[in-house]
DNA sequence: ATTGACCTTCCAGTTGGTGGAACCTCTATC
DNA sequence: GATAGAGGTTCCACCAACTGGAAGGTCAAT
């Protein structure tokens, strides 16, 4: 199969499926003319990873996630870990973009947004005069 | 006043530092050995971009609300725009982190996390039968 | 004179692709 | 056989926002 058909089977872009091979995560074959030709298995993966990275997992967890996908021996403690670390993640940076949300939203909303100069948000941008000794 | 004095009366590591007067946020005076040197406007420019990216502004937001932030003629209601936008942007990251989250947690959950290889995480991810026609 | 803490510039790498240029291949049509 | 158009190929550059490191200059103190 070449690369356009695989993009439409998989979801992924031409472009994104060569930068795969290129890092490794697919290894399609070439038919005589140079053209990459992917097997089932190889539209398969990419399918995989296509999933794996809308769930926000890494190349690198994509990477690994994929070895203990294909391997029989694997156990799912060893899936689990990686996913846990993930949701560990994910919950970080929500808490980060709430609080910035929070702190945002309260200037926002004290912002009168008219046509004066006056404005609560650079007010709070803006360093207080005890953060910054002076001094040249 | 040196870089070194600079990072830590703005907290800004002196790479970041450099890095923002090559991309013309900030253009401190040069000393006669060839080091910067910031006035106190400098400092204070930079701790005002500190703060912005700790609320998640972008680097272009940032000049632009630096731009307003030096204009005695602003609006008030410019800056509200671009505090706005950056609040929906936050909350769209919010919520597509949020599903994620959903997903993620409720795979995890269902993973026993043990020496077998059956992993309902796995089994998420691999593309169903109906998903991919199969096809040479 | 030398040590060590600063400072300088420049180049490369990070993450995960995306856009474009220049060029080759295949199929269909005239 | 020529040609057009839709595919494919490689390679290089770019995005954001830094960060690390190498090679070297400067300054203050011993």
């Amino acid at each position: 199969m070449n690369i356009g058909d695989v993009a439409e089977r998989s979801g992924l872009p031409a472009k994104t499926i060569r930068y795969y091979e290129d890092i490794g995560l697919v290894k399609p074959l070439r038919s005589a003319n140079g053209y990459r030709s992917f097997r089932n298995r190889d539209v398969h993966k990419l399918a995989f990873l296509g999933r794996a990275r809308a769930l926000g997992f890494s190349i690198e967890d994509c990477r690994n996630l994929l070895k203990l996908y294909e391997d029989d021996h694997r156990t799912s403690a060893e899936v689990k870990h990686i996913a846990e670390d993930h949701l560990d993640r994910i919950d970080q940076k929500i808490a980060e973009l709430t609080e910035m949300r929070a702190t945002l939203a309260h200037l926002v909303n004290a912002c009168a947004g008219d046509h004066r100069p006056d404005c609560p948000i650079l007010a709070d941008l803006a360093p207080k005069p005890n953060e910054i000794s002076s001094a040249e």
